[in-house]
DNA sequence: CATCTCTTGCACCGATGGGTGCACTATCTT
DNA sequence: AAGATAGTGCACCCATCGGTGCAAGAGATG
């Protein structure tokens, strides 16, 4: 459940003692019992004395290595926000330079959308707009970091794309918006309503992509 | 705030007596004044004390007309999720009657996102997601009702269209997806993440209805 | 082994909030 | 005017929940 432990380079020879092991062990315990329950049930529907439950670790412990349950909150939902802005860095790479566009393109939305699609994807972005009004610093810094840094990576894609010819994206900004909306907006929209209802299948997805790729292709492409 | 009264008309001579006005007034009062809050705060933020005081009523005269906080809340809710639903019904009418397909389109596209674009339309389809797991039925009743009926109308007419060679949209329904998330998608998204933010002006909305519709048609046109 | 640190269990506090009981008053209706 | 009906104010119950205090035990470290 990805671990912060800050990457320290200790000198060898020197050896600065670790943390302890218990504090490893019961933070860690915690972080993934309360993922599970906040994602699953929100921040106000879960309870301090039911994450403490489901780490086995007593509640007392929560307080000490945490704080309070904001604080557990916003670095759990941080330290997600996080990768999910470095998976957001790398999808869009390598666009400008493919020989087929198309053919790209139409990968790229399946590789989008078919991460986009996931569960634990699908409910933290619920959580935080949930939580949006309580977190406002958070719902603004995840926005920037996962649909915004997919978004910009996009928009720079399609201007090389533009002024090379390759594409009729005269508004790259509002081309890579189209492109997002079409492939990934009925997935999103969906869940949020209901966040019971089993998920597409992959195949589904795949061709909930390839259409809009397609819609994107025919009206941008050159 | 739109007063469910059952139109039953009475014959003049034989009044049925009509329901006690004092109810009538408490009603009213607190559906504005829970709508108000609901829409505002939340269903778990909004205290039934709260509402008393907004409406200025007793909070004992909420109970006795209602039942209790749940059955305020999806009484009102549903109300509106009716209004929208009839909204929804009449903004597709014509469309494939237009003698100019793009313009009517470019106006439908118009159309569609000033009415989802207000604040009380974006911060009822925020609150009913919200409270989506508490309350699924009610979610999906609004889903259905609202983006649902618009979705169903504009297939309708596309497929129409589309027989016609007007368009070229041999999966109408997923046209009808693609035209609704090309025109409305951004707008929705980000409230949901900045609902404090202020809206966009209705120059900068028409500008991106144009937009998403000019792609639609890039896509679609036949 | 000795010491220091973290964890545990549990009782407890205080605030919040939905919902009720009741006696009293205000308002309709006939 | 008189009885029914609805609203009021207020104290109150109870459950939930975030957070604390503390004494004792388990584990780490040197």
């Amino acid at each position: 459940m990805s671990e912060q432990q800050p990457p320290v380079h200790i000198p060898a020879g020197l050896r600065d003692r670790g943390p302890d092991p218990r504090t490893v062990r019961t933070r860690a315990a915690v972080a993934e019992a309360a993922t599970t329950l906040f994602l699953r049930n929100g921040y106000a529907d879960t309870g301090v004395d039911e994450i403490a439950a489901l780490a086995k670790v007593s509640k007392r412990s929560i307080y000490n290595n945490y704080g309070d349950k904001e604080s557990l909150f916003t670095e759990l939902v941080l330290g997600f926000t996080t990768t999910a802005g470095e998976f957001a860095e790398q999808l869009v790479g390598g666009l400008t330079e493919a020989a087929d566009l198309p053919q790209a393109l139409h990968a790229l939305g399946r590789r989008h959308l078919a991460t986009v699609a996931r569960p634990e994807v699908l409910r933290l972005r619920r959580l935080i707009i949930l939580e949006a009004t309580r977190f406002p610093a958070l719902a603004d810094e995840y926005y920037r970091r996962a649909p915004g840094r997919v978004m910009a990576a996009l928009t720079e894609a399609f201007t090389s794309l533009h002024a090379r010819g390759a594409l009729r994206a005269p508004n790259a900004r509002r081309a890579a918006e189209h492109f997002s909306y079409l492939v990934l907006g009925s997935t999103l929209d969906a869940f949020l309503f209901a966040p019971e209802a089993q998920l597409l299948s992959p195949d589904e997805l795949d061709r909930l992509a390839d259409d809009g790729v397609s819609a994107f292709l025919a009206a941008y492409g050159s």
